[in-house]
This record gives C-alpha cells, structure tokens and sequence, in this order.
DNA sequence: TTCATATGTAAGAGAAACCTTTCAGGTGAA
DNA sequence: TTCACCTGAAAGGTTTCTCTTACATATGAA
C-alpha cells in the first residue's frame, strides 16, 4: 500500500481541514505548483493573515508542509508543498476508521445502563 | 464510472458534514446495518435530538437517506440507509474539484489591481 | 387514562471557526 | 534613512457549530 492509512482521529482532523473552499482552493494551487506565503495570498486574493492561519489547519493535518528557504536576494522565504496524501472516502472506509476514534465513548464497551 | 464526481461545493459539504466523529460513527454504524433513529441513539449512546441534528447534516450532504416505514405495531419508524458514495482525496482529485467552487472568486478572472 | 414506544422542533448557552485590522520583526535596494 | 519586500502573531467582532433541556405529537398496550 502507497501509505498507512490515517487513523480515525487523523482523518477526522483530514476531513475537517479540507472542509473550506479556501483551504481546497489552497491545495489545489500548491499542487500546481508550490509557492511562498505572499505569493499564494496574491495568487488566490486573500490576506495574508488568512492565508497564514488556513495554512497552519493544512499543516497540522498533514496536507501540506512548509519549509523555509532564502532567495538569492537573501530574503527569507516560507514555501510550502503539498504531500502525497490519497485517502479514499467509502461507507466500509469510514467503518474502518470509526474503530479507531479516542473522542469520548458514550455508550459503548458494554450496553449496561448507568442510570435508573 | 461509479458516480458522477461531486462538484467542488459538494466536495466541501461533503468532507464537512464528515468532519465530526460522531458523524463518522453514524456512518459506521448505518454502514452495518441500517437503523431508526431511537435505536441510532441508543447504539451510539447518544441524546436523540442530538443525532436528530447530526442526521440532518448527513442528509444533506447525500450521505444517507432516511424513509419512514410502518412498524408491525403500527409504530412509524425512520429508517436510515448511508449512500453509495464513494470519493477519492488527493491533490489532484481537489484540483479538480477546485475548478467548479463557487464561493467568492476573490481574485480571479485578472490580475489587475482594483486600486491604488 | 396512563405508560412506553416512536417522531419532530424550539430555545438557549457555550465553544469554536472565520476574518479583518493592527502591530512587530527581518532583509536588500534606492 | 526610507521604501519595498518578506515573515509572524495578537486583538476584536461576527458568525457558525455543537449540545442540552424542554416541549409537542402520535401510536399500541396495560
């Protein structure tokens, strides 16, 4: 297989980073071509601030990564590259990860109940 | 092909409604064996008009779809039946998606500068 | 009638996400 | 120095999401 598949968190975490049309339109771009922050931000048309705080939810989820270069004029430059991610979105898929998910586990383990 | 691919506002709705583990384990759940909603809830051990809102969301997204039936008690019962969905993420699929969004194009159509 | 099952909705609080504006630092060139 | 470019982050307001509690309705059985 290409890659381990995620866990149930972690594609939880997946799905909620890709849930903007920004951060998509983000992805997109930088699968063309990677790209530094102001660049992106003028290429797409949002402000910098914005682009900045999409582009952490990117990174923290693992879909893109950033990497600080210098340019031949010495100016510090963040480019980002987006990684080779490929997760398949089914019904089984998703039962698959639903086993794997820590979020608070209301009733499961045993169907006791706990009150009256 | 399997189904039509979704377009990129679909695409977004589609990963959001997702984007919460109790949504990915209603899916799982329904993915075993479809359900009515007070037996949902129990299974999952959660409030009902909780899973109420969650099932709406997942609804409208096209990724179950509820019927009402008759019970043999003449109880009405809704049941719910996850989709045949089935969508690959990758750059390149959300490249792809990226080019049918139809949220605000800030800057697109031309690189001209509004002002200044 | 009363109880237990089923359905749905509305009100309100708390938390999180989104976006803008503003600020602060660095470098190279004119 | 001043300007233009790059980086990051904090402050504030608005909106959306999430969840609980409570209410309203319908059915069959005891």
């Amino acid at each position: 297989m290409t890659a381990s598949p995620p866990t149930g968190d972690e594609l939880v975490d997946m799905l909620a980073a890709l849930s903007h049309p920004l951060r998509v339109r983000i992805i997109a771009s930088l699968a063309a071509r990677r790209n530094y922050v102001s660049g992106l931000a003028r290429e797409i048309g949002i402000s910098r601030p914005l682009l900045h705080m999409h582009l952490r939810r990117l990174e923290a989820a693992g879909l893109i990564v950033g990497a600080l270069e210098l340019s031949d004029d010495g100016k510090a430059m963040k480019y980002y590259d987006v990684t080779d991610f490929d997760v398949r979105l089914s019904p089984s898929a998703l039962a698959e990860a639903a086993a794997t998910l820590t979020t608070a586990d209301p009733g499961k383990g045993s169907h006791t109940k706990e009150q009256s």
